[in-house]
DNA sequence: GGTTTTTAATTAACCGTTTGAGTAATATTT
DNA sequence: AAATATTACTCAAACGGTTAATTAAAAACC
């Protein structure tokens, strides 16, 4: 249980002054060859590595992202981290990880507990209650205390930042003009995220797609709820009372029920019922059927995020390039839950 | 874009010298109400907030635990996370995680990375490839610098520290003779994660339960690997060529596939072929018919880990206590996917 | 040989914080 | 009134590192 090696230890068992042995290590050219010489092979020996901290309170940065994600359980959010810890990496930074738990409270209590210097910025994406609450100063605030912020996915129009989204509304459109391609009329519109601003966005998309190709939206074929609670009844209840001919859901969860339960009803699927549903995990695949998706790209959200707050980082003060927002383009994976198209 | 408030410029603008301030703000006996009052209320004008570098420096801790984890998208570890966020949180501790993806540089560069003062201690679950190379010695110079490891799940003998971990082998031995207990004679086991130290306690577990009950183990009915590739195909293979009457699957990819195929092949689930896995995510349930699991409550394993490196790092440092194992125990969640006990 | 330049090291300041030691001024004791 | 105690501060060192300014010695120049 050794104590780690420091600079002042070295120095004194050398016999020289600390700010040789910095210059020594750093390869200055201050400092002649014989000595770089002995001062490195004794910090080897003593397996010296600079404490980061000292560093970082010198260089008033710390190399360090502040990530705070909704629900580290939902595998899209998941899958985003992943991309961002890619990119952060591979760019020498470390992250620091909270999880608001949907939590307006918690997501206070991160922002504040890191950014007091733990932190160079921050990636998230905000939580439910917030977006419920429209409380979002605690974001403008942080900002305006110079820290920046990379907002993904669950965005707010009020905040002034770099942000990085999915093309929600055009996503919803292009599935459910999908849907109606293959044939399908009488579509459903299942949404267990109806708060998000994401699900609302969705849903709208659905709207504009049923009407650009003529249609009418049925009000009766629409089942918005903003939780998972006794959804499976509500869905097990409509299936009862309607006949339909494909489902779109804004969310796995209502993707999964409404495969689940049309199963349970006998519906063959994809021949009496298509579904399409926002979805990322590995289990859209695994499903029997598989289940047609609209894909997010969650890695490359987190890796472009990542790089977006890098590049503000790593930028020069006056530069100060304007708040960008990037669209990642979402992808339809057409498996056995929906009509081939002819 | 105001700089942050230091003690410096407060101690400036006040007046003052900067550890008046300090002392004031720390409520310290040795400075008067009146100027008390005075710093505080100009500190909180500034929104003045300590910067958390000077005082991990000058405090030689971070309050910060560094959490290694193999894959974040497998769901087991992401429960876990939750569980050591979800302790690290209430005691006031951030997180940097890193995700080693099942490398041993990344895992080595993710040591070295962190161990240099940004983190107090290291909680992680060991890399494939180092468990498959059997390298460790990375682990040990760590703990020998003085920097405390919390392993969970994938650990290894030869590191001496603090572990928590689940009985995998009685997990297995519960398992299997619970599909004897239910009728099954023919039980195939299934596994994609035989190169794991877990994957191997479990495939001795089955041996074990079988013996245990006086029948012997069909060889022909094992099917191990160490990779997803054509696990599909060798699945398929596999029920062409036996008929067997459970499927004991020893991670959530072998069972998810065990019940596909099976489904495929035209097998009733569970009355021709009853399926129980090692699984965690909600996908168990979801599924139809449901999975029926060995539980290995991730949460709970986080939150023991994580309790258990707090303690050591909050312990007096001549105290330090023994090395401690903490078994979790596993829960079996019948579902429907094997026949009900009588 | 004396002056200037170069080399190779050291000293000191700084990042932001805490904290023990030191120091005036005031209050208390005798 | 002189000695002592208390109050309310300030100074300075420390944590671990970098780096500009400084200095002493050696080398180069005239």
């Amino acid at each position: 249980m050794k104590s780690k090696a420091t600079l002042k230890q070295i120095a004194k068992e050398l016999g020289v002054s600390i700010s040789t042995v910095s210059k020594a290590l750093n390869g200055s050219p201050e400092i002649s060859e014989p000595t770089k010489q002995r001062v490195k092979e004794y910090a080897k020996l003593k397996n010296y590595k600079p404490n980061v901290i000292g560093l970082s309170l010198k260089n008033r940065r710390t190399k360090t992202i502040g990530v705070i994600i909704p629900n580290i359980l939902n595998s899209f959010f998941a899958k985003v981290f992943s991309g961002i810890e890619k990119v952060a990496d591979e760019k020498g930074y470390n992250i620091i990880t909270c999880i608001s738990n949907e939590s307006l409270e918690k997501e206070i209590n991160a922002l504040e507990m890191l950014s007091n210097g733990t932190i160079d910025g921050f990636i998230l994406s905000i939580s439910e209650e917030s977006q419920k609450l429209q409380k979002f100063s605690h974001f403008t605030s942080i900002i305006n205390e110079g820290t920046p912020i990379v907002m993904f996915d669950r965005i707010s129009e009020e905040v002034n930042c770099d942000k990085v989204i999915v093309d929600d509304l055009e996503s919803a459109v292009n599935a459910t003009e999908h849907l109606i391609k293959t044939g399908c009329r009488k579509i459903a519109l299942f949404s267990t995220i109806d708060n998000l601003s994401v699900g609302k966005l969705r849903a709208k998309g659905f709207y504009k797609a049923i009407e650009n190709k003529g249609f009418t939206v049925d009000e009766n074929l629409i089942v918005l709820t903003d939780n998972d609670e006794d959804f499976d009844s509500k869905v097990a209840n409509f299936f009862d009372k309607n006949k339909v001919d494909a489902v779109f859901a804004l969310d796995e969860h209502a993707a999964v029920t409404a495969m689940k339960l049309g199963i349970k009803k006998g519906l063959k699927i994809p021949e009496e019922l298509s579904v399409i549903g926002f979805a990322d995990g590995v289990w859209s695949r695994r499903m029997t059927p598989s289940l047609s998706t609209v894909s997010q790209h969650g890695p490359e959200i987190g890796e472009v995020a990542a790089q977006m707050l890098i590049d503000k980082l790593e930028s020069k003060e006056d530069e100060d390039l304007a708040f960008k927002t990037t669209v990642i383009k979402t992808e339809l994976r057409q498996r056995d839950s929906t009509k081939k198209l002819k």
